[in-house]
DNA sequence: AACTATACATAAGATTCATATGCATCATAA
DNA sequence: TTATGATGCATATGAATCTTATGTATAGTT
């Protein structure tokens, strides 16, 4: 993130301009898969804190999808209300970070939104695949 | 769709109840993909109008995707105004059907949104598939 | 000193769809 | 013959979900 300094009489305004990294054409597919992928990866790795997920699922599909903080804070914060998910706040070093693990509930509501969305894929899988192309 | 019928005077007033089927679960996962469906489904059968793509695609998928009216014109306008879609409309008996079918220009958007649908597929089911529980 | 990465957050707007409604024709069942 | 369901078009309103933009702060690197 680019920092600009403006001096103001005494004091001293900084405006804070955050950098994006190009999106692929087909990130709005994406949406409505969100909270399921949070779910899941919270699965596989027990607690996990927000900027975590960023970097995990950018890793995880070569930078594909970029998961952007806009989305992704208030996915978590709905989750929590929702009782699907809950906080452990902790202190590294001098910062601040928050940690999530599914709840007994959320991870019935895992498996759910897990097969609705195998189904979903199975489904458009068909529906998109060429062998269909007959119909 | 059931109707009332309201006597008003001389004149009669018509209220048009439309039934609604039970949605999926899984229904919001579709959100961003109804444009490719369309378009796929205009490679495979040529030309078609509103009605039998709602009527297609609740047939491939077996009842789990069920495309509402409110969804499916306005997005089939949208792909007429953007030049992927030419219209013919024909009279049927004493109906009218409009029939759809892909432009040039629309069956080369319509490979590249297949290609990053397939992408999309690719990733998403290694996100969530579960060989991958131990990342 | 500036820049990048890490780490949280929210507000405003866009997109996309579901819901609800309206109108009309045609076939069939009551 | 009348009611109903299926066929066929359409739009408006609102909900949900995300993108974009911005704000704040710490820590490491150039």
């Amino acid at each position: 993130m680019e920092r600009l300094i403006l001096s103001l009489r005494q004091r001293t305004a900084v405006a804070y301009i955050h950098e994006y990294t190009l999106k692929m054409g087909n990130q709005k597919l994406y949406k409505g898969s969100l909270q399921t992928i949070i779910l899941k990866l919270l699965v596989s790795n027990d607690k996990m804190y927000g900027y975590e997920i960023t970097q995990k699922v950018k890793e995880l599909t070569k930078g594909e999808l970029q998961i952007t903080e806009g989305a992704l804070y208030p996915a978590l914060h709905k989750l929590e209300a929702d009782g699907l998910l809950e906080v452990e706040v902790a202190k590294v070093g001098n910062r601040l970070r928050k940690y999530y693990k599914l709840t007994e509930s959320g991870a019935k509501e895992t498996a759910s939104k897990l097969a609705e969305m195998h189904e979903f894929l199975r489904t458009m899988q068909q529906l998109v695949n060429p062998k269909f192309s007959l119909e």
